[in-house]
DNA sequence: TCCTTTTTGTACTAATTAGTACATAATATC
DNA sequence: GATATTATGTACTAATTAGTACAAAAAGGA
């Protein structure tokens, strides 16, 4: 309850951190460029995050993916429709600013950009992309239940669907962003959520 | 017509690196280790490749596909069904062992791997996913009108799906080598073939 | 005001990086 | 066999890397 006080907030300058992340890939950030872009020091950074540039980053991975899911989660809890809001959200991708089309998806960027000695960084993406695919399991669910969805896949199945189809995409735009065909590519792929 | 032997075959050394860096990731791959690996010194690599290792890259990437591409064609070639041949193809994915499943595609690996200061690479490996793009669509164009596929999309957007589907795959999986719904998300991707 | 506690900024280190310089080795040609 | 030519291996360099050491700063509490 004494001490210098903290020249900044955690949530902040992890923020931060994502961007130089996202942009310059895992490996090709440097320590130095991301305490830049945070603000902060050596002595501050070293304090606060003791396991260095591994944990800065796997707690960069926790936060991305925990603002995105409340986001998701709270959109899904207003809509009237859910799967057509599923819908959208992966149509939207084709409207994306090329800047945005090239950086693919933070969490999935994770595990094709780590390599071997980091498995449990891996993990922690590969749990991460999970809870978002059981999200979208659960939507499936609940609309089969209701009605509302008729193709009767098992829910497990089509969410991995999904995921699988998200991280094509996040692949295949960076390869051709704007490509004319990517909005068909979306709509023949979700054909499945009739 | 004078001078020392070469003591190494280009090919044979580029085809050792692609294991290095497939392995490894390119800016993870030190240059000391894929020297390691394809048996040569300091001296003859930089003299060989005087773009040293991105000019490696480059090389192992243009190679690689080359003989996946050959590959893929000859067995086209030969096929009494080749839409049915590219299903197989998709199917297989599902069986490959553990240690094929986490290290993706060489090619769809180059563009999620590459920062952005290596422009130049990154097109090399989309112009190459897109020979493998347009040997889809080839294919399917021609199933088309000998009326051996009822789907009447566009063979271009079949292609770039179909290419989309590889590249989810080879990330999906990643994050859940030998899940018991990969095969049913494959099949279920796979419909669109009929 | 002085003492304890925590944070900060800077200077430093030790390792690793890609790449170069260059003397030497091995061949073909004359 | 001498010479030109090309390849090889080693020793080196210059830059960058992540991370540490530590003295000074900024607060609260007695």
């Amino acid at each position: 309850m004494a001490g210098r006080p903290k020249i900044f907030d955690e949530r902040e300058v992890v923020e931060k951190a994502v961007d130089v992340f996202w942009t310059k890939g895992y490996e090709t950030a440097s320590a130095d460029e991301l305490l830049d872009a945070m603000g902060i020091g050596k002595g501050s950074f070293y304090l606060a995050f003791k396991g260095g540039k591994k944990e800065l980053y796997e707690k960069s991975l926790r936060q991305y993916a925990d603002r995105f899911d409340k986001q998701l989660l709270h959109d899904l809890s207003v809509s009237k429709d859910p799967v057509q809001l599923i819908k959208d959200f992966f149509m939207a991708l084709a409207d994306d600013p090329k800047s945005k089309q090239m950086k693919g998806c933070y969490i999935g960027n994770a595990l094709v950009q780590l390599s071997d000695g980091d498995v449990d960084t891996k993990l922690i993406a590969a749990e991460l992309l999970g809870s978002v695919e059981s999200i979208f399991t659960d939507v499936i669910r609940k609309a089969q239940e209701e009605k509302k969805l008729k193709n009767k896949a098992k829910p497990e199945v089509l969410g991995k669907y999904l995921i699988n189809l998200w991280n094509g995409v996040n692949v295949t735009r960076r390869s051709n962003p704007g490509y004319e065909h990517l909005r068909e590519v979306l709509e023949m792929s979700l054909q499945v959520l009739h």
